[in-house]
DNA sequence: GATGGCCTAATTAGGACTTCCGGTGT
DNA sequence: CACACCGGAAGTCCTAATTAGGCCAT
C-alpha cells in the first residue's frame, strides 16, 4: 500500500489498443497528476506558531513534499519503459526509445509533445567546443526548446530534475499550488513565487543544497533566459513566465477551495495559517495537514479546481468524461519544444488507466513496480472510486479518489480554456 | 602471434546549475 | 533599508561519450 507522501511517477506508454483512443492517440505519454490521497503528499509541517520556524517547517513541507529519500518521487526514475494498460478514455502514448537529437526527434514521436508560449526562437544554442579529443557527440541538453535530450538521460536514475521541471512540478502540485508557486496567467505561462524563499529551500532540498536561496535559485532561472526556457514578466517581482508548456499540464487554480495566496487563506481551520505574503514561509503548508485529513477521509479534493489544457488536448479535470464521451480534439502540428517525456510528472489519468486491474495483474512486477504500486493504491479505491463515479453518473463531476474532481460544495468547476494562441505573450 | 569482438574501467567534455559578487531598481 | 533583479565569473557536480586495456575466441 501506498505510504504516505508516496508519489507515483511513470509514464503513461501504451502499447495498448490505441484505436481505444481515437482521436487522442498522438496525445503525450505524460499525463500529470497526483496520486488521489492528498496525504500521500503530506507536507508535514506543523502548525506555524511563529514566523522563527520558517526555515524549519519549509524543511518539513520539503521533506514531505519531495519525499527526497524516496526514489519514486522525483527522482524519475520511472520514466523508463514501464508499460502501462489504459482505459479507453486515458490518452497515452509510447515514450520509449526516444532518441533525439539537435536536428530532432528521431524516432517515437511525430507529433509536438509541447506547445510553445512564444514566437521568439530560442535564445541559446549552445556550441560545444571541442579541444584537444577527437570530436564526439554533444552530449544531451536540457531539454530546452531546440536542444533536446535523449529520453535515456532520465532513465539513469540520477537526481536528474531540472529547475524548470521542479518549478512545474510545483506548479502541478496542489499542496505548493498556489500556496507557494501559483500560476497568474496559465494561459500563456505565467507564473509567481508566492513564497519565494519556500521554494527555494524545496528546490534546494531537492538538490541537496541546504543553503539554497532564491538568490541563488533567481540565478539559475536567469539562466534560463537566455536558454529560452523562462521569460521574466517586465514589472512584477517573483513573475516568470515558462516559454514552453507540456501540453497535458494540469493547472491548478484558484478555485473556490483555494484562495489566493495573497488572500486571506481561511482553510486552515487552525487560523494559524498565514501563508499570505511572500516569505510567510512554508509553515503555511502546515495547513496541508489539516486538509490532508480531510482529504484523506474525503477523498473529493474540494480544495482546488484544475484543468488540463492545451490547445488542443485541453481537458477539464473537473469534467471527467467518460470514455465514450471524450471529444477527439486534434492536437496541432506546433513545433516542439521541450519534450514532454522529460517531465516528471504523473498523471491521474495514468492512474485511470491502472484500473483495468487485468491488465495490471498480468505486468511483471520486477519491471513495473510503480505500476503495481499504482495498481495496489487504485485496487483499495476501486470500490470508493465506483461510488464516486456513480456520483457523478448521477449528480455531476465529482472528483474520484484517482483524483478525479468533484463538484464538492466549494468545487468550481474550470472550463477549459479557450485555446490560446502559441504566440501569446505574457500580459 | 595476429586479429577481432566484447566487456569494463578510466578519462574527458560539457551541461546544469551553484556560489559569489557588484551593481541597479523598487 | 530590504528585497528583487541582473549578469559576469569561477567553481562544483553529474553524466554521457570516448578511450584504453584486458580477456577470450578464432
Amino acid at each position: 500500500m501506498l505510504q504516505q507522501s508516496d508519489l507515483i511517477f511513470d509514464f503513461a506508454s501504451d502499447h495498448v489498443n490505441m484505436s481505444q483512443l481515437g482521436g487522442y492517440s498522438d496525445y503525450p505519454a505524460v499525463i500529470v497528476e497526483q496520486v488521489p490521497h492528498t496525504h500521500l503528499l503530506s507536507y508535514g509541517v506543523e502548525q506555524c506558531e511563529s514566523g522563527e520556524e520558517e526555515t524549519m517547517e519549509t524543511l518539513v513541507a520539503a521533506d514531505s513534499l519531495l519525499n527526497m529519500d524516496c526514489p519514486d518521487t522525483l527522482s524519475l526514475e520511472h520514466y523508463s519503459q514501464t508499460f502501462l494498460p489504459s482505459l479507453g478514455d486515458v490518452i497515452t502514448s509510447p515514450v520509449t526509445q526516444v532518441t533525439v537529437s539537435a536536428e530532432g526527434i528521431v524516432g517515437a514521436f511525430d507529433q509536438p509533445q509541447w506547445h510553445s508560449l512564444h514566437t521568439n526562437p530560442p535564445a541559446a544554442q549552445l556550441q560545444s567546443k571541442k579541444r584537444g579529443r577527437k570530436a564526439r557527440h554533444r552530449r544531451a541538453e536540457s531539454p530546452t526548446p531546440d536542444i533536446i535530450v535523449k529520453k535515456d538521460k532520465y532513465n539513469k536514475g540520477g537526481n536528474t530534475l531540472y529547475l524548470w521541471q521542479f518549478l512545474m512540478e510545483l506548479l502541478q502540485d496542489r499542496q505548493v499550488c498556489p500556496r507557494y508557486i501559483k500560476w497568474t496567467n496559465p494561459h500563456v505561462g505565467i507564473f509567481k513565487l508566492v513564497n519565494s524563499k519556500a521554494v527555494a529551500r524545496l528546490w534546494g532540498k531537492h538538490k541537496n543544497k541546504p543553503d539554497m536561496n532564491y538568490e541563488t535559485m533567481g540565478r539559475a532561472l536567469r539562466y534560463y533566459y537566455q536558454r529560452g526556457i523562462l521569460n521574466k514578466v517586465e514589472g512584477q517581482r517573483l513573475v516568470y513566465q515558462f516559454t514552453s508548456l507540456p501540453k497535458d499540464m494540469i493547472y491548478i487554480t484558484d478555485g473556490d477551495g483555494i484562495k489566493e495566496e495573497d488572500d486571506d487563506d481561511h482553510e486552515d481551520i487552525s487560523g494559524n495559517d498565514e501563508a499570505a505574503s511572500d516569505d510567510s514561509d512554508a509553515s503555511t503548508v502546515a495547513s496541508s495537514d489539516q486538509s490532508v485529513e480531510e482529504e484523506d477521509s474525503h477523498p473529493p479534493q474540494k480544495k482546488m479546481s484544475c484543468s488540463f489544457r492545451g490547445p488542443a488536448g485541453h481537458r477539464t479535470r473537473a469534467a471527467p468524461r467518460l470514455s465514450g464521451q471524450r471529444e477527439p480534439t486534434p492536437r496541432p502540428a506546433s513545433a516542439s519544444l521541450i519534450q514532454e517525456q522529460h517531465l516528471p510528472i504523473v498523471s491521474a489519468e495514468m492512474l485511470r488507466t491502472l484500473q483495468n486491474l487485468q491488465k495490471v495483474q498480468s505486468l511483471q512486477p520486477a519491471g513495473h513496480a510503480s505500476v503495481f504500486k499504482t495498481a495496489q493504491l487504485l485496487g483499495s479505491l476501486c470500490e470508493r472510486q465506483a461510488a464516486a463515479e456513480t456520483a457523478v453518473d448521477c449528480g455531476g463531476a465529482r472528483e474520484t479518489p484517482d483524483g478525479r474532481s468533484h463538484p464538492g460544495p466549494k468545487t468550481s468547476q474550470v472550463e477549459a480554456p479557450q485555446l490560446v494562441p502559441l504566440t501569446s505573450s505574457h500580459q
